[in-house]
DNA sequence: ATATTATTGTTCCATTTGGAACAATGTTGC
DNA sequence: GCAACATTGTTCCAAATGGAACAATAATAT
């Protein structure tokens, strides 16, 4: 927020703006909540200035170039975005030619979606935009602690889906 | 996203969601991500329905209730938002008591937001709803783990800050 | 002193968003 | 078999959102 020296007191008011991090009565869930920001928020925006793509756009992407077959309701669950976003961002995706949908033949009311080469291009494009800031940002870590980050995230991730 | 025992495939059809989260090209940022929205969007959702109040507009109770003194511009930057909904948002908790403006003698572009007795009321409702879902998912932790995590979350802070 | 530049907060407006209702298909219980 | 219910994906619409331009004030440079 500030590139000076200055660590504890950014407005030169007197006010000190990090000190919540510490203060609030749930530590965790903003610290979190503000990381993935500080990890994403950037990188959308430059995503969406360079390849016009908004952040579900590019999610869906990203879900897909990982995942070789999702229905539309996959995504929406693994992105915790509603199912409409989704549908939008789906025929967008395929108008522009990143992905295809085929019918289902064993459940006529979904479709399987898989990402095209020309998607898959894109997401090459993209990926090293979030892996330089999430190098940023781990780069503050040492060996052993982004072991134990990964561990931890891993525990977090498992009990948040149950 | 379900509550049967199977862990390694949600949907049934072959496809493991999950596996995403081991196998993508930047896991920190991804899990990150899922799990702020995991801590925070079922309780922005609660609180929409109750309080009738937006995701900005809670984020700015929350500072005030932290800080006792804070111009909009303080709460942008602590909350990665832009300026224009905070705007909108300080109005409309104005409108309803929630806090107070105050213009700043010494820098007549800015004015100081302070949080009303009615505003802490409502924070103190809403702050257990917070916590119990933290709680939820950091129970998954030992005690020593919370630790580590305590101070992983410090240093990664900081360093997304600077 | 005064012109230039920066900052704060606001309004305007086009876009994005997500809840609700819906049609189509599938599943369950009787 | 079929009636009730559930699920998928879509459309509609009202509300939220954020970029851009703006006025007011402040800081900086000359």
């Amino acid at each position: 927020m500030s590139d000076d020296t200055e660590t504890s007191d950014d407005t030169g008011t007197g006010r000190d703006l990090m000190a919540i991090f510490e203060r609030n009565e749930m530590p965790d869930t903003f610290r979190i909540s503000f990381l993935a920001n500080s990890l994403v928020l950037p990188v959308y925006d430059e995503i969406k200035r360079e390849y016009d793509l908004s952040r579900g756009e590019y999610l869906l992407l990203f879900c897909l170039s990982n995942m070789t077959e999702l229905t539309a309701q996959d995504v929406a669950q693994m992105t915790g975005r509603p199912r409409n976003s989704i549908s939008r961002a789906v025929h967008r995706m395929l108008r522009d030619g990143y992905l295809t949908r085929s019918p289902d033949s064993e459940d006529g009311r979904q479709a399987l979606l898989r990402i095209t080469p020309a998607g898959q291009k894109l997401h090459k494009q993209i990926v090293p935009k979030f892996a330089e800031r999430q190098g940023a940002l781990l780069g503050a870590l040492t060996g052993n602690e982004r072991h134990q980050l990964d561990r931890l995230l891993s525990k977090l991730v498992l009990a948040a889906v149950r």
